[in-house]
DNA sequence: GTGTAAACTTTACACTGTAAACCTGCCGAT
DNA sequence: ATCGGCAGGTTTACAGTGTAAAGTTTACAC
């Protein structure tokens, strides 16, 4: 089918359509292929296989992460402040994408290849936006480690999101 | 096939054993039927669907964990001492069996039905322990919530486990 | 024009959960 | 003794999954 442009930014986009909307479970090639106006394996031509697309997905998952970020922490006032910003931001995040954060944060290896570590570089990133800001909120404090604290921090902010998508906590 | 007793039983012992050895993704109705020596549909005379099924084995797991923190708080000394075993114990319990920690606290409801809340009895028994606990080793603090605080506690050994099992974190 | 490479389709395989219909042996009532 | 019904099982089937393999079309280089 005459794909007047970028089939792989088709698949891409649909893929996030059906991921926002109805969630990992229900995005499918077969699904994405139909709405794009591809057959399943078509799909293939553009990535090895279902893990390689939503890894795609997790990255664009994780600029908007960090475009979020970035905006909290931009406000002005002192650092315990946009401290504070950024960890609400990280929340909302989760809270307001349940699907996106699933994909980023949730799937384990076993349901997924792991997301591979060169492209760790992305997620990374927002860590250590984490830990630059902390480490300004926090400076002086003797034997502080910002990447061990914020690593504590993301845990403690994660556990809180993740028990709160499964339901397990209100 | 003559189940000499509890089919029932074996289809259980079936579920966790793959479950245990080869993680959620292999269980399937199809496997467990045919080590268990009957076929996939004659699973549901006895469950009414695998997440059913599954229940079963998180009802399972939370037993297990259950008798993991009392073992751990029955050591005596300090209460603080007592709560740092109970910490302890759950992660140990979190990193010896990711599978059924996958299962019973990080299965969202999209992918399973939302654990249904007449069960959450056996589920809130570990988090009630945890409070109780804690409100001895932080008894006369002003203001203080045990089932809040250990929420809290919850929350970040959960975060640290949960981002180690899906290798966000090292 | 011929060769070649990329993009796409067709077909197929081995799985998945589960609904529907069927069979079979047992137990209690007539 | 025979019938009814029922619990526990099987067979078959459906609609879905990811993806491998082979075939087809299109476009561009020489």
């Amino acid at each position: 089918m005459a794909r007047n442009g970028d089939l792989r930014r088709a698949i891409l986009d649909e893929s996030r359509r059906l991921l926002l909307e109805q969630g990992y479970g229900h995005v499918s090639m077969r699904k994405v292929a139909a709405a794009v106006g591809c057959t399943a394996t078509s799909i293939y031509l553009h990535f090895d296989s279902k893990d390689a697309l939503i890894h795609a997905l997790i990255e664009e998952g994780m600029d908007l992460l960090y475009a979020d970020l970035e905006k909290a922490a931009a406000t002005d006032g002192p650092a315990e402040v946009r401290y504070e910003a950024l960890c609400r931001a990280f929340l909302d995040f989760g809270l307001g994408n349940p699907e996106y954060y699933e994909i980023m944060f949730q799937l384990t290896p076993r349901e997924m290849q792991r997301y591979p570590s060169e492209k760790y570089r992305r997620a990374r990133r927002n860590l250590e936006f984490f830990a630059s800001v902390m480490a300004e909120a926090r400076a002086g404090e003797p034997g502080f480690d910002p990447l061990l604290a914020s690593t504590v921090l993301w845990s403690q902010l994660h556990g809180a999101l993740s028990l709160l998508h499964a339901r397990r906590v209100d």
